[in-house]
DNA sequence: CCGGAAAATGTAATCGCTTACATTTGTGAT
DNA sequence: ATCACAAATGTAAGCGATTACATTTTCCGG
């Protein structure tokens, strides 16, 4: 080594007057090493200034000690819960987490690598529609550890699954707004293809069958996920179906397009109409009214998706499918305003 | 290679009856291959479902094609935002980015690595603090290609930085308070060591001397960039300076803490108080009355870190300092509505 | 049809580490 | 002291790519 290279494991086991195994042995402090060989192979890490080269522990090793997080998108409120819980699970145990957005690019068709694979990680986490079924089946069939976040596995294919009771959830709100007293309610529903968003309208149906309502089609209008896209399809629809007494939107992105519209076209929340959310993202609690919602656990979806994954990794076996309890949130939005702590 | 491992780069050679150099132009794009031997070597990579062990490469080519990036937290609203700049750039630029988040635990003291180094990157880019000085040097003593980004460098260093105008907008910001017809504006402080707070409680210094009013330090409290803090404080500020007309917070957060705070004690914005905050985050708009702030330009900096960076690694050089112009945003909390295009 | 330059391809050393195996050193019982 | 065995350390063979250099093939003008 010199001025402009870094030093490697050899200038350190030189420095310290021992082999290059037992620096390695030191570093992952894999047992058999005097105190004294310690100290000195620490020493001389210390005065060099020395850090393992991770591509070449990985080669070596064959494990790259960290997990791997395919999301489609980094950047919204309900990836940045998401990602404090898989974050800190996987700092607790010691691992590394690289993260890759794919921004719905299509990969390269040429040559079809993912950036994150068994090379740089030793297992996937792999967040809603991140990954075609495809490459996930090949994954699968190399016994590569992969866990599911908020998507199913692909048809006969089993693999662990992470997610929240998004038609629990959808039911118990659906049930509250009639329990209100509302019989006309509209469902703004979630991106096409996105299972949250289906099972949320599938709650929905449900609990308007259960309580002996018919399910209008003309209530059910695309929200995206969006609140613009939402906004617009509310101002349509009020338009359309003037008598509605209720909208409860797929998610609250989409709920606060829905006041918007709603508060545009002149009437009031929740005097003339009431209103509800899904997933009680951080924005819900300053909406004017603040809103009812339900809350979905995603910081705890984060950490089981992590913890799974690390068991998977460790001990070859993970529960095939972890449901975490979604809660209502009850707010003003709806008319109803019950003491509690909810700020 | 077996069902249970990998393809390499020599089962990819056999099967389409080349030697690996030749797979290693393909893959490379590193020309003087016939366009039957790509076709063939694609044909192999497709079959065997091949892709390139990143860790071999990185080590055999000394180059990780990746941009790192380090930061003291990854899930607040600021950094989503400027995640989004700096991704948006990397991906552009055919890079990768690692992301590690120290969330203010100190480094292994033992064996003192970063997680992200000059083995899995190429250049890294240091968000605020999350880097102390000493290694900063350590680093940049090996020409290992930096760009700091919030923060400056250490004493008797020169690296690039990417900030945006932080005493400018806190000026302006002053001035519009002072032009509202304010005298007694308290400013609610960032965290001490933040150089964009400090910047910040500077341009709020200045404004008032240039205007001739005095700077009372009884009106400036510490808000952390946090709701709860500045709740606090501005909680016993209103009892101890109740004549105050004007409360400047030094962020978002802050100013929606002092939001809360001001309710609290029965006085109404704007009509009893005006409020200001900074940055211009998601939240500003949502609040009631809707904040007037300073639209940071978050993703802006994030782009043109990793602009700087990428340009520092390719070329050798970089601006010195990059200053992103702050914008009034002009809402309700401080008792000026302006017709505009604004939400 | 030939010779030589350019293009295409192959050979093998190398990157920095881990680890199986070999060797040396240390320990306690006899 | 001696021996058996455990603990500590060393040796050297990979891990899977890239790339300098060597070799073969192709292409053209004369």
């Amino acid at each position: 080594m010199n001025a402009t290279t870094h030093p490697t494991i050899a200038d350190v086991a030189q420095r310290a007057g021992v082999s290059t195994a037992t620096v390695s042995r030191v570093i992952n402090k894999s047992g058999n090493v005097t105190a004294d060989t310690i100290a000195r192979v620490q020493a001389a890490i210390a005065a060099l200034d020395y850090a393992p080269h991770s591509g070449a522990r990985i080669l070596a090793s064959r494990r790259a000690r960290t997990i791997g997080l395919i999301t489609p998108t980094i950047s919204d409120l309900f990836f940045t819960d998401l990602l404090r819980g898989i974050e800190q699970t996987v700092y607790e145990h010691e691992y590394t987490l690289l993260i890759h957005a794919t921004h719905g690019r299509p990969y390269d068709d040429i040559i079809p690598m993912l950036p994150l694979n068994h090379h740089n990680t030793d297992g996937l986490i792999i967040f809603t529609n991140s990954v075609d079924d495809a490459r996930l089946q090949k994954l699968h069939a190399r016994h590569f550890p992969l866990v599911l976040l908020h998507r199913s596995p692909p048809a006969g294919t089993a693999m662990p699954c992470v997610t929240f009771e998004n038609k629990d959830g959808a039911f118990q709100m659906t049930a509250h707004l009639i329990a209100c007293g509302h019989r006309r309610i509209a469902f703004v529903s979630g991106p096409a293809g996105n299972e949250d968003a289906g099972w949320r309208e599938q709650g929905y149906r449900e609990a308007l069958a259960v309580h002996g309502l018919a399910v209008d089609p003309a209530l059910i209008v695309p929200g995206d996920f969006n609140a613009v896209v939402a906004a617009t399809a509310v101002t349509h629809l009020l338009h359309t179906q003037p008598n509605i007494d209720a909208i409860f939107a797929a998610d609250d992105e989409s709920a606060r397009g829905a006041l918007a519209a709603i508060r545009q076209s002149g009437r009031r929340v929740p005097q003339d109409i009431a209103l509800a959310g899904f997933d009680d993202s951080l924005l819900s609690q300053y909406l004017h009214p603040p809103l009812t919602t339900v809350r979905a656990p995603i910081e705890a979806a984060g950490r089981a998706a992590a913890a799974q994954l690390i068991q998977l990794i460790h001990t070859g076996h993970a529960d095939p499918l972890t449901l975490l309890p979604t809660e209502l949130v009850i707010r003003e939005s709806c008319g109803w305003v019950l003491v509690n702590s909810e700020q």
